[in-house]
DNA sequence: ATGGTTGTACGACAA
């Protein structure tokens, strides 16, 4: 079983190149962030025509999540319990085997301001939630873009990013305690190696230059890190036209027998 | 260089 997660920057403008994706990559389960369209304007007809199911929790202008299925998602939830509003930045559902909980969670702008605030207090609602998921679902992946460098090794320039938004201590100390509740960082059960990355800003040539961070992931329970079978960053959209400032992240999980 | 670019929606604001 292979699952996705893409923040997309916009639907409308990215949907050409996440159906060609779809098409080329076949993923059963493909996560999107950033969708940025109401429900009532989510282009659904052309996620089935592409033979996917689709769910999605949107809102104008920011934020909006979506959960593209080939197994018709079911048990769908579009708020996370204890959130400090009503941001549209989570959705779960099951799909097959797989209970699916795709996350945007909040950049946080700047160390100390209120929006990092914020990001904390959504972090740790959704700790809270993945505790909450796992005692239910052996089979739980949590994806998508968590807006956090784990570590040093995530980070084109550790010195450069030292205590700034994305990889300071308060936010990384967040992401851990994710991994505490019982998720694994899948792409962390491949391979240790430094400079992989899956956002580069827009800005000063930073893709270009290799100026990235890993801030996109697949989270997993243990029952699924015992069966990663791969996980990539696919950077190939994020050589073409007009991309994403983020590339998706596949991962592939070992289910014969389960 | 307190810079730069993109998306939303037409002026800021978020990222």
């Amino acid at each position: 079983m292979r699952v996705a997660t893409w923040n997309v920057n916009s639907l409308r403008v990215r949907l050409p190149q996440v159906l060609a994706w779809l098409a080329a990559e076949a993923p059963d389960v493909l996560a999107l962030q950033e969708t940025k369209v109401p429900d009532e304007a989510f282009p659904a007809l052309e996620f089935r025509e592409a033979g996917y199911h689709v769910v999605f929790a949107g809102e104008k202008t920011y934020n909006g999540v979506a959960i593209v299925s080939r197994l018709p998602p079911a048990e769908v939830a579009d708020a996370l319990p204890g959130a400090p509003d009503g941001q549209r930045r989570y959705l779960a559902a099951t799909c097959g085997p797989l209970r699916v909980i795709d996350v945007y969670v909040p950049n946080g702008q700047a160390v100390g301001s209120d929006k990092f605030a914020y990001k904390l207090a959504w972090m740790e609602a959704l700790a809270a939630q993945v505790r909450a998921e796992l005692a239910r679902h052996p089979l739980l992946v949590v994806l998508g873009d968590f807006n956090v460098a784990p570590e040093d090794r995530d980070v084109h320039d550790p010195e450069l990013w030292r205590e700034r938004v994305l990889a300071s201590t308060p936010e990384r100390e967040a992401f851990r305690a994710l991994l505490e509740a019982g998720l694994c960082d899948v792409l962390r059960r491949i391979t240790g190696e430094a400079g992989i990355h899956t956002w580069w800003d827009y800005r000063m040539n930073a893709y270009r230059r290799g100026m990235g961070l890993r801030i996109d992931h697949v989270l997993a329970s243990p029952a699924l890190c015992g069966r990663v079978r791969a996980c990539r960053v696919d950077r190939a959209p994020r050589e073409g036209e007009r991309p994403s400032d983020h590339a998706p992240v596949v991962a592939e999980f070992d289910l014969a027998g389960s």
